[in-house]
RNA sequence: GGGUCUGUAGCUCAGGUGGUUAGAGCGCACCCCUGAUAAGGGUGAGGUCGGAAGUUCAAGUCUUCCCAGACCCA
């Protein structure tokens, strides 16, 4: 213990000190806090104060991308949500009435999955499941999801809509879909075409690319002839005689692992920047077990670069090179299943050029049959063909079907038994009667990776099936597609940040037509009656009103459930209409939430911002400006803002299976959510950022800093009132600037949030907090504070900036940190309600102040090279506290010196005097570089130590009652002493 | 493999149009205080600005290539 209580009247004056004090806790102890206070929160019914307050505000609206629900949330999801909230919370605060309803999509292929597991798990194959029954059970686990996530959201801190959320599976948002799906299809932005899938024949249904995996597979790999036409087709150009004599029973070879496919070939694709050249069998291995099917003579098309691997995959010994060949003159070719007389193949088969054809293995053909395959599809319809001539030669257990006459019914794939996921008879009859057409050339076997089903883990096949698209490139009435309308929309797009406009602009530019059809059973349906004999959609907006009364009604199943007679009335006779029973893209549900989340509950439309992950430029961005510029000619947004994606802290992608990732419960539990929250606004979230243990530390650390000082502000404000405030012309000039500061932090911050730049606010506030509130003013003015009188008009002064800056801090940080903020302001105003329904203060332009703030510049640059002099004299242990030093300072720079008009510099430097000179520095004055013209002397300070104050006096000075204290103390301990008795 | 993007001290980030010895906060080391005390203050050490070429009188900042990571595709 020290023994400063030793002054000559023997008194301790410790108590009459004015020592902070609070109740305000040093450990925050979040874990336990937080739940409390958001308990409190709800039985306030905060969210509806909030919207009460804000009424009459313009509106802003942030619309929530909806989670998809199934499974606890990660990190991402936070960091989602709390971007979010910022947002949301920060323009609340400054003027607005930022609502914000947050949704959750509920239909699609996850749900499916887990509700089929169910029914496995009771004995039940999907197949076996009334598909209402299976609906109802996938809604259930839905709902229950969505129960589960609004929880862990709320317990983030998040603020919102959270008991009337949105959900695409309520009955509303399904016939808001249906509406919207509607409203496409009649305005003639909808065609059907034929397009290949992955389809698992094991489950009967059709996978999208999430629900395959790949592994290796062994597969027949086989060379098959397609003999050269000989015949010119239509406009091509005119073969030379020598070229006709040269090809003369010539063949084209292509290669494939799919024998299977043959039957459904339509073409050979080749790509013009190969070198093709016309190849003869010469002569043929010895000693060969066998006879190969290749014959010394036989002519063979090849790319140049692979016509080796090919006449020795065929056993042929020597061949030889006739000519080279450009593929584009040959035209044509016969199907190579003609000669094997099934029927149906004999037909040509056109050379088409593609880039996807390469020369690093194969033939440098490739055997192209549009039903099963994206490149055959793609390539197909490139060179002009039609989706209607895609045959569909599958059917759903993986079967040829009669459109491969000579097949029919044979498996691809065994669905059942034992061998289940094995090949079936398709590949051995194929190659039986390829080898029986003599057009079998040599066939292996290889290992590849190929789709597997994710979960029955057989192999996938592809297979064409009738789909439904939204074209991008049909013209309106006006000219327009639906391209161009998307590209005008994001040139008048806010993206936040700037770069993504590119990226949607990249994405937009080259996709495809919007396949838009899905066959599946959780889902809302595309509720068309097509004509079974034109092929035409029926156009009645009676039947369409009363399509959409009845999912209104009963959600999407009525479609299903209702009889089509009942929804086509008496005008049409069922028995002429197809129902379709496909299920929309969850995609379309997700881009039609604008409509049933905006526009139906009378909120602002468009939205101001969309803010996702930046993976969403191809999903939820996309789907919403498509779907609004298809039926509202426009996006439904005018800004987007994008963020990145957690990373582990060693730089790589959080995943479940490299075990890296952190969950926000386990943080919320450990630490608080306050901290996930610090994290988010303390990162660069334009990129990607990253949490780790180090991170958490340091955000930890933070908050622990910023919570000590709101804490000190706390402590010194208390019992302050309003009769003790000081105005600010009559405050001393370090107040002053504490008060311009709080104007300029203001507009930085206000700017900050504005751009959605939390990182740079957070960095403004803190840097402000930590320096220049906390180091600097409260560490100059703590002798004020303890020791002035309650009534001086310094430590007034110093207790209304404190206010002030109570004000401003409890409310620019509320956006953050939601619970410590309203721990603080409720503890000072318990009356006050929620710093939350706060705004921002005002922040007056009086407090502007150019001349105090330049002159602290100059006191601060004096300040750090006293302060640079003190630690050489700590150093070398001639000082402990600053209090023992006096020295001498040395400013010759008369511009520098002029700043201390006014002010005690002992103060500043916290000193217990100070000689200030403006003379030259001696040539032993400690110096800095940096700061030109101050030289600074050290000294002690002479004299004894006030008892009360610490500072170091002359005791000559002292008033006769008090020795031991210097008159100041003097002063207050009689107000204090006048303060106690009348208390 | 392709498209888009990111890469500055241990960590999180600043560094208009290229121009003096690259900054801040946190952490770390050391020191002080002990009347914010599981607090507070100070000082200091840390960077070949992912790497390599190039343009230029001059490059963290421009160009090319490479490496690593992310997202989206294939």
């Amino acid at each position: 213990m020290s023994n400063d209580t030793n002054s000559p009247e023997g008194r301790d004056y410790r108590e009459t000190l004015f020592l902070p004090t609070t109740d305000f806790p040093m450990r925050a102890g979040l874990p336990k806090a937080e739940p409390k206070w958001l308990e409190k929160w709800d039985s306030e019914n905060l969210y509806e104060a909030l919207r009460e307050d804000a009424k009459g505000r313009p509106e802003f609206m942030l619309h929530d991308g909806p989670p998809y629900a199934n499974g606890h949330l990660h990190l991402g999801h936070a960091l989602n949500k709390i971007l979010k909230d910022l947002v949301v919370r920060t323009k609340q605060m400054t003027g607005f009435d930022a609502d914000y309803i947050p949704g959750w999509d509920c239909h699609g292929l996850p749900i499916e999955w887990k509700v089929e597991e169910q029914f496995r798990q009771k004995g039940k194959a999907k197949r076996d499941v009334d598909p209402s029954d299976f609906r109802v059970a996938c809604r259930e686990y839905a709902q229950k999801w969505v129960g589960i996530q609004r929880d862990e959201f709320k317990r983030l801190g998040v603020i919102g809509d959270w008991d009337n959320p949105y959900l695409t599976m309520d009955y509303g948002s399904e016939a808001t879909i249906v509406e919207e799906f509607l409203k496409v299809a009649m305005s003639g932005q909808m065609r059907r075409g034929s397009k290949p899938v992955m389809w698992s024949p094991v489950e009967q249904t059709a996978l999208a690319e999430a629900e395959v995996e790949y592994h290796d597979r062994k597969a027949n790999v086989i060379w098959v002839k397609f003999p050269w036409a000989g015949v010119n087709i239509g406009d091509g150009p005119k073969l030379d005689t020598d070229l006709r004599n040269d090809l003369k029973n010539a063949s084209v070879v292509i290669w494939t692992t799919t024998p299977w496919t043959i039957p459904a070939n339509r073409a050979i694709s080749y790509n013009p920047n190969i070198e093709y050249g016309l190849y003869e069998c010469v002569s043929l291995e010895e000693d060969l077990p066998f006879t190969p099917w290749v014959a010394p003579g036989d002519r063979l098309v090849l790319a140049e670069k692979l016509a080796e691997s090919v006449f020795k995959a065929a056993k042929a010994a020597e061949w030889k090179k006739v000519r080279e060949i450009d593929p584009f003159a040959l035209i044509a070719c016969r199907h190579p299943l003609e000669k094997a007389n099934l029927g149906g193949y004999d037909f040509s088969v056109p050379l088409i050029a593609g880039d996807h054809v390469t020369d690093d293995a194969g033939t440098g053909f490739v055997h192209t049959a549009p039903s099963h395959g994206e490149d055959d599809y793609n390539v197909w319809l490139a060179n002009g063909y039609s989706t209607s001539d895609i045959p569909e030669t599958l059917d759903d257990f993986g079967c040829y079907t009669k459109e491969c006459p000579g097949f029919e019914g044979l498996d691809v794939i065994r669905i059942d038994g034992k061998k289940r996921g094995q090949d079936g008879k398709a590949n051995k009859a194929v190659m039986d009667k390829l080898i029986e057409a003599g057009n079998l050339l040599a066939r292996g076997m290889t290992t590849l990776r190929d789709a597997h089903s994710w979960r029955s883990k057989a192999p996938v096949i592809r297979r064409a099936t009738p789909q439904w698209f939204i074209p991008m490139d049909k013209a309106d009435e006006n000219g327009k597609t639906l391209r161009d309308k998307a590209m005008a929309a994001i040139a008048e797009t806010q993206f936040t940040p700037e770069r993504g406009r590119a990226r949607l602009v990249s994405m937009v530019e080259g996709r495809p037509d919007w396949l838009i059809s899905r066959q599946r059973a959780w889902g809302v349906p595309l509720t068309l009656f097509v004509n079974k004999e034109t092929g035409e959609i029926l156009n009645d907006s009676d039947v369409n009103d009363r399509v959409v009364a009845a999912v209104e009604q009963g959600g999407a199943d009525a479609w299903f459930v209702t009889d089509a007679a009942d929804f086509l009335g008496d005008k049409y006779n069922a028995e002429e209409y197809e129902k379709i029973v496909d299920i929309l893209d969850v995609w379309f549900d997700s881009g039609t939430t604008h409509s049933f989340t905006l526009e139906k509950r009378g909120k602002k439309w468009p939205a101001d911002l969309y803010l996702e992950g930046s993976d969403q430029h191809r999903g939820w961005f996309q789907s919403s400006l498509l779907e609004s510029c298809a039926t509202r000619g426009r996006a439904p947004y005018e800004g987007i803002l994008t963020h990145g994606f957690t990373l582990a802290d060693d730089g790589t992608k959080m995943s479940k299976s490299s075990g890296n990732g952190i969950e926000p419960e386990e943080i919320s539990k450990s630490v608080g959510a306050e901290i996930i929250r610090i994290w988010v606004a303390s990162s660069d979230c334009t990129d990607d950022p990253t949490y780790g243990k180090e991170v958490q530390a340091a955000n930890v650390e933070s908050y622990r800093k910023l919570r000590n000082t709101l804490r000190y502000l706390l402590g010194a404000l208390h019992g302050f009132e309003d009769n003790e405030r000081v105005a600010v012309e009559d405050m001393p000039s370090l107040e002053q600037w504490m008060l311009h500061r709080l104007t300029e932090v203001d507009a930085k911050i206000r700017a900050a949030f504005d751009a959605y730049d939390f990182q740079a606010a957070f960095k403004e506030l803190q840097v402000f907090t930590n320096n220049d509130v906390s180091a600097v003013y409260f560490d100059i003015r703590k002798d004020a504070l303890y020791c002035d009188a309650p009534d001086d008009i310094r430590r007034r002064a110093c207790r209304t900036v404190m206010d002030e800056l109570f004000k401003c801090l409890t409310a620019w940080y509320a956006p953050i940190m939601v619970f410590t903020c309203e721990e603080a302001w409720r503890l000072r105003f318990p009356e006050a309600g929620s710093v939350h329904l706060r705004q921002f203060p005002e922040v007056p332009e009086a407090w502007k102040n150019a001349a105090v703030a330049e002159k602290w510049a100059k006191l601060f640059k004096v300040r750090r090279v006293v302060l640079g002099a003190l630690e050489i004299e700590r150093r070398e242990k001639r000082i402990g506290s600053s209090l023992e030093a006096a020295p001498e300072v040395y400013v010759s720079d008369a511009n520098l010196l002029a700043a201390f008009d006014g002010e005690n510099a002992a103060d500043i430097f916290i000193t217990s005097d100070v000689v200030l000179k403006s003379d030259a520095a001696p040539e032993n004055a400690f110096t800095m570089e940096e700061v030109e013209g101050v030289g600074v002397v050290p000294a002690l300070a002479e004299g004894v130590k006030c008892a009360r104050s610490w500072k170091i006096f002359d005791p000559a000075t002292a008033m006769p009652d008090f020795p031991g204290i210097t008159p100041r103390d003097a002063k207050a301990v009689m107000a204090w002493e006048k303060l106690n008795k009348s208390a």
